[in-house]
DNA sequence: GCTTGTACTTGAAACGCATCAAAGGGGCCG
DNA sequence: CGGCCCCTTTGATGCGTTTCAAGTACAAGC
């Protein structure tokens, strides 16, 4: 039970403790019977080397530190995926924390990953960074994630009043006189779908619009209050249009009308932002715009790495994907389903696994919806 | 950009080196001037303590590691929401580690976790653990999950075989003739999962049953491409119930049966298991069994707490968490929805929360359900 | 046989911190 | 005034590695 270490390998092996290190570190360096009698004498003795001592000695370690504010958010996971697939391409391990929607907790993790010699941090943090400014003159490469901010550091957003604004343009499409936009605009990301949709709808001026805030969570129980809200309206008052600032909003929302008898999209149809894998590869999918979050945290992987490798501490990026939030266009309801317009997101899922193999660089966004 | 030590911190502070120390592992010793004094100047120089340094010197911190197959899997998520809350509840910080599905990557995760000075590891496996034996003798509590098997370790798994009873008994009481099981079943949880589903059976041999096996990863695609195939059939050869042995399996049948106009529930019913929450939470809630991912999770972090506690290397123990799965009694389909027995996820959750301010225990599975 | 070079191997010196025995500084009592 | 005890602070020691200058062994060239 007590622990093996390094010397007791280099006793047991016959060498020295320098040697043992080398195996580990530089095989190459090491006459190939020396290697192999001491790999043997690793597994016999079951070593396992001691990370702490070694990051301790050594400097960082090859591994990245990524610190999500949940993980149940499919934004999130996009985001979680992108970058571990770029950081094992690397060679590097990514370790996520969960903070948990909690700002405490956010910092808490955050320092934890500066302290542990990570090679790099990412966050998608729930304030804005100025929020903890400290952070940014660290001797540790961070990225933000997901976060608009004239802060003086590296980050990676969507573009997310692009996204507002592809959502005003499906229901101009549509023909809508009446929107009603569904979510807690405080929150910066939000915020700007918001804007984006005001944007859009600037040109617009006979078509309606109104924001109803949904409370701190943005759950679907909270879709469900201001959908049954909505039903509940005369007919003349209610929109024609509803927007969930998030899927799980706008799954809140249809799941209300339903129930009080409001055929969607018969009489409102209902869209989504966020491109919930689940949202739309459920039996009846979800209109969603899914920004890019494979692709910002792949993204954030290579700003950090690019930071590793110019040592010099090169001058703050500040990255947008727009570009790449695409529209899922799909019905959201029970009988009058457009066959035409559905497209079936794994589908696309498989085209993308296909290009995949060709190029890397069209597949990142299909490659997300997983 | 200098790191700044703790010796910086002492020499400014006009204290010593073990003081400081003092100050950020046991405040209590300190006067509260010292305190303050110390604290201002951490702040002021930006002091962040060297985790590596701190483990090495300190033995194990207090953190797990927690290695999953995959994140974008929700009872993984479940897993981790659980454990999350259980270790913060001891004042533990949870590090999340993906394994993409590759036994090389869980493997060396798992190896990383254990040198970092973890205070315990927990794995979701992809494999039997029988498969890195090594890992049981480690010096580190090392915790299972969802896995069901013969080894001397701790482990914890949802009795898998009672949710395929459940599933059964449902299909029974819809008065089914013919049910096709989706999914592959070389997974030992859904195995499982088959074979409670074989027993319940077994007391109706007049009932047909048929297992039809899904393809590697259980996508919604495959489930889609068994879906045409099953809607292609002759109309005697159809089943009357599919169950799905994984939610976004069911998710893929439903898309294919509608897709081919074939009714659901009307003329083929459709269950799942896996209680992914998105998957019921969506518009057009699917009918599941939810596995009690939550629960699990916590009981991991409970029975690490325990090892760590009992300083002595107790018994190995087996938990197995059945009662908990339940199910969500809910449709599947597009008309005929009999909203009796429609229970929409977030009241669930919503009663949920109430609950768990008063009673930690039944508050568990339903927690889980964000 | 001596020198130079090559290919490995060695072991002492950090790495930044927690720990803990020991020292310091009051206050209190006799 | 001395002795005692309690509260606070000190700093040397070691945690398990990596690194690197120095060492060894052996081969080739003269």
């Amino acid at each position: 039970m007590a622990k093996v270490k390094i010397s007791d390998v280099a006793r047991e092996a016959g060498v020295s403790l320098g040697t043992v290190s080398n195996a580990l570190n530089h095989p190459e360096k090491l006459r190939p019977e020396t290697l192999k009698l001491i790999n043997e004498t690793i597994n016999r003795l079951g070593y396992l080397p001691n990370q702490s001592a070694r990051q301790l000695a050594g400097g960082a370690t090859k591994s990245f530190g990524l610190v999500l504010p949940r993980l149940d958010h499919g934004f999130s996971l996009q985001i979680a995926s992108g970058a571990h697939n770029e950081a094992r391409k690397h060679g590097y391990d990514l370790l996520i924390a969960n903070a948990d929607n909690d700002d405490i907790l956010e910092d808490h993790y955050l320092r934890y990953f500066m302290g542990t010699q990570m090679s790099g941090v990412m966050v998608q943090p729930m304030a804005s960074p100025d929020w903890h400014p400290a952070m940014t003159k660290m001797p540790v490469p961070i990225v933000h994630l997901d976060i608009h901010c004239s802060e003086p550091g590296y980050y990676v957003a969507a573009d997310n009043e692009a996204q507002g604004r592809i959502i005003a343009e499906l229901a101009i499409a549509r023909g809508a006189h009446h929107i009603v936009v569904v979510g807690r605009a405080a929150f910066m990301q939000l915020t700007l779908r918001v804007l984006g949709i005001h944007k859009a709808l600037a040109l617009h001026p006979d078509i309606k619009i109104e924001v109803i805030d949904a409370g701190e969570w943005n759950t679907a129980a909270d879709g469900y209050g201001i959908g049954a809200q909505i039903a509940a309206r005369p007919a003349d008052e209610r929109p024609d249009f509803v927007v969930g600032l998030t899927d799980v909003l706008a799954s809140g929302v249809i799941s209300a009308l339903v129930d009080k008898g409001i055929s969607v999209p018969g009489q409102v149809r209902v869209a989504g932002c966020d491109g919930n894998p689940l949202a739309w590869s459920g039996s009846v999918p979800l209109t969603t715009v899914a920004p890019p979050g494979y692709e910002i945290g792949r993204k954030g992987v290579q700003l950090l790495m690019e930071q590793i490798e110019n040592k010099a501490p090169a001058k703050p990026k500040h990255v947008h994907i727009g570009s790449a939030a695409r529209t899922v266009t799909a019905v959201t309801a029970t009988e009058d389903i457009n066959r035409q317009e559905l497209v079936r997101p794994f589908l696309l899922e498989r085209a993308s696994t296909q290009a995949s193999s060709q190029t890397d660089a069209t597949a990142i966004n299909l490659g997300a919806y997983l």
